[in-house]
DNA sequence: GCCAACGTTGGC
DNA sequence: GCCAACGTTGGC
């Protein structure tokens, strides 16, 4: 099983709009990059684990827990033209995009900020920490997954 | 709202 | 296949 970590904007979509939805379950549409698309198909497993990351925010970092639920599949949304992620170059017959279906697992008690994941040695090779890094959906080592479920529960 | 960093596009 | 121009992301 792995552990990834998958952004969002809360403005977009939040954690409390995951929260709201039926069975706190809900697709995780509009990816538009190849290297998240191919980690999506290739590497995201039914039952992997991911952080759910505000971005693009006011106080941006991990506010909770998914699971993924169904694995990769054709995104919908790049058929609709009504879509913001609509992608005209996406064939039906031959889908361009991916996405995966994911489940709450439960909301943090609170945010653990970007800023406060800087502070720890142990964090420090996070793809979320690294200067530039556009990647929506990145891999998180066990350690480090571990390591951010402790900070939960600590006083920052 | 600024801007650095990066991905994508398209002319050649 | 190169690379300049452009668009997007996302922290600040």
């Amino acid at each position: 099983m792995k552990y990834w970590l998958m952004k969002s904007e809360p403005d977009a979509f939040g954690i409390d709009d995951l929260a709201k939805c039926p069975g706190k379950k809900d697709h995780w549409d509009g990816i538009r990059n190849y290297q998240v698309r191919n980690m999506m198909r290739d590497e995201m497993k039914k039952g992997d684990e991911a952080l759910f990351y505000h971005s693009n925010c006011k106080e941006p970092g991990i506010v909770g827990i998914m699971k993924v639920v169904k694995e990769a599949y054709p995104d919908f949304t790049a058929f609709d033209p009504k879509s913001k992620y609509y992608d005209p170059k996406s064939d039906p017959a031959n889908p361009r995009w991916l996405m995966v279906d994911v489940k709450l697992v439960r909301i943090f008690k609170r945010t653990v900020s970007l800023q406060e994941l800087k502070n720890y040695k142990t964090l420090e090779d996070m793809l979320i920490l690294r200067r530039g890094n556009r990647l929506s959906v990145t891999p998180v080592t066990k350690k480090q997954w571990d390591y951010i479920l402790k900070l939960e529960n600590k006083t920052p």
